[in-house]
DNA sequence: CCCCAAATTGTCATGCTGTGACACATGTCG
DNA sequence: CGACATGTGTCACAGCATGACAATTTGGGG
């Protein structure tokens, strides 16, 4: 138990049946939710359609909502990492636009290991399932502080002791959840979550109140990556 | 069916029993929530002690959470009434900071009919019940379109049209996110939520990089009421 | 006063989520 | 192969939430 050397100890063959397993269940999951509806498909049902039985979906995933939270987990990672490799030269909120813009396009165009047609169906769920649409903003709101510690290092400022890096990171959960709502409305129709999001860090950067307090320098173009 | 001439035809008698049972209900959840936790109390304790069936309790109460979100949504009102009352010649992120600050501070002093030890008692269920957390920060969410819809017609744009009302909306709703997040640090020690959520505005009015942004009209004062 | 109609409540039944306990079997390693 | 660990199925159970129906209370008239 002192020396736990290893991250995957398990020799190969158990942990690669789990993963299939798991695998297996977020592909049944996402089948019959995008069939029935979240709130219609029962967990029996997709243990069933893996053969395995509702305990042991339990065992991988601590609710049902959990499936669609391991997505948002892989995205929220990506984003970190984007977000960590922006240079220091560039403002704040241009670092954070800059990479959300980056996770949502790798998300719609299927780069790194995302899958374009799962994200879609998640948005989907998102707009027609409380539940999931509940348990999402829940969850980026916990994940937020990881984000708040990341910004804190960037600006050089201790979190305990400084609003900024909190605001800052508030403001970025805040992108997504405007950019995701706005996607519902006419404004949004036909256009992709990066794009949206995109405008709304311009609208916040901009500010309000006719031209009145447009930003001198930090006027970044999108980034092409 | 036609004529619905009253709001609340049914006569007085049983409609003031049905209050009553309601505020009953209420009172008992929130001491047993503060004794037990929430999680701990169940629904049948809670309806016991009012003397109803769990049954019952479903009829007042869509869930367990909606009991400490009938709250939120009383300070909600009061925010969207406050913030109408603003002047039109305040910026908008000043109207909105405004009347978040006075709301909160009506919720601690206990002015208009609000109760201060049972919104301290609120808050210490969101900081310790990740259910009541989750539900709240949905609830939040589903309600910022009314925020929008308000700032729409203030600004006079059509939210089906511009971005902006629905990021302003959202910044409100983010202040209120990171105000409460910080409370839980070692900046918020001691502070008042409203003393900690005009803070989060003054942020976000200044920008983050070093004094880079400034503002130039609104930097407002708190506002006295 | 008494009966009718409407609203409120209790009871019962039911489905689903999520968890604990325990036995079984399957993979792992010496 | 044998000892051990790990994953799985089964059973049991608690709690949330909802539908259906009967029983009760309440209010309004005749």
């Amino acid at each position: 138990m002192v020396g736990d050397s290893c991250t995957a100890p398990a020799s190969g063959r158990r942990e690669r049946k789990k993963q299939r397993t798991r695998e297996a269940l977020i592909d049944a999951a996402f089948r019959l939710f995008g069939e029935k509806g979240f709130e219609a498909t029962t967990v029996e049902e997709i243990a069933d359609e893996v053969d395995v039985s509702s305990r042991t979906f339990f065992r991988y995933f601590a609710s049902k909502e959990d499936v669609v939270l391991t997505f948002q987990d892989e995205q929220f990672a990506t984003m970190l990492e984007s977000l960590v490799t922006r240079p220091k030269s560039e403002p704040v909120m241009t670092a954070l636009r800059n990479a959300a813009v980056a996770v949502l396009r790798a998300c719609e165009d299927g780069e790194y290991g995302f899958d374009p047609e799962r994200f879609s169906c998640i948005q989907e769920l998102m707009e027609h399932s409380p539940a999931v649409f509940g348990s999402s903003v829940e969850h980026g709101q916990k994940k937020q502080v990881e984000i708040t510690r990341v910004l804190a290092a960037r600006m050089g400022l201790d979190p305990a002791a400084d609003l900024r890096p909190h605001v800052a990171a508030g403001l970025a959960t805040c992108a997504f959840h405007c950019a995701f709502e706005v996607l519902g409305t006419r404004i949004g129709e036909g256009k992709r979550l990066s794009e949206v999001i995109d405008e709304v860090f311009a609208v916040m950067e901009e500010g309000f109140d006719g031209l009145e307090a447009a930003s001198p320098g930090s006027a970044a173009p999108p980034a092409t990556t």
